[in-house]
DNA sequence: TATATATCCTATCTATTTGATAGTATTTAT
DNA sequence: ATAAATACTATCAAATAGATAGGATATATA
């Protein structure tokens, strides 16, 4: 499973994605309003989007938030590592985030195998899409 | 992330496919050693395996565990929602313990389509995989 | 320059889950 | 009887999830 703030994150990019223009930054009250969404929670949420740079941010009256890069360079898997971290399902099997598990011999494991291809499956998907894509479901 | 709790279980389950036979359970400690799996931890697991009818106990001196079933019977999948519950990456989208997500309209949410083929591809491989074919690993 | 309004930052909190450990009871083969 | 195995109940510490509170800072505009 995703996390809560995982999904909120998704959400609130899709909606950023949606709504933002040349003339106008997307707030944060506006998204969690429309996307029921905790809005203090969803501040440290596009805040750690920021510092990520998959977000622009301005202050003050008129501020709030912008996609950094286009829509289309932005895909899910990206996102769901910034929020959650690993997408595989075993350490041992991760790309971005690998850690070996201290107890099993890695070149003996019965189960990396599987996790691999679950991976992989998995990508296959997540890499296909984009903040960009999303929005053609709204 | 599947937890080391459901790593555990799967690699149990391995080992005993692969180490009884008519004359002989499988017993905790076996497995604790060779799979380095802490055994009062994996007592717990095993027994919640045989709550599940997935093992079978037997007490007392030459006690031990066998499968209940034979092993090509007993899918990855099967075991991995026993233990930790849901593969599916959104509630809303599990086929064994769907909730909805109480802040969403899911007629119009944006990303429930993508984590129904995230969970379909992943399906394909847990369901195909079962402990048999992950003995073929041993 | 005052003001309203937005993000930024730090701190804190509660509940749940994870990953175990301890100790005792019960069953069974010999 | 006894040794050796699982069964059961209780407990615990650390990490994570899912927030909330309050004040600091920046900015558009009257």
């Amino acid at each position: 499973m995703i996390s809560n703030k995982c999904k909120y994150a998704i959400k609130a990019l899709v909606y950023i994605a949606a709504n933002e223009s040349d003339s106008r930054a997307v707030m944060t009250s506006d998204i969690a309003r429309d996307q029921q969404i905790p809005r203090k929670f969803l501040e440290i949420i596009l805040r750690e989007l920021r510092n990520n740079r998959i977000l622009e941010s301005k202050r003050g009256k008129d501020g709030g938030f912008r996609l950094l890069r286009p829509a289309e360079d932005i895909s899910l898997s990206e996102v769901m590592r910034i929020i959650d971290g690993p997408i595989a399902m075993l350490p041992c099997v991760s790309l971005n985030y690998y850690r070996s598990c201290d107890e099993c011999d890695e070149s003996t494991c019965e189960i990396k195998g599987v996790f691999e291809q679950v991976r992989d499956r998995t990508l296959e998907v997540l890499n296909g899409q984009t903040i960009k894509s999303l929005t053609l479901n709204c």
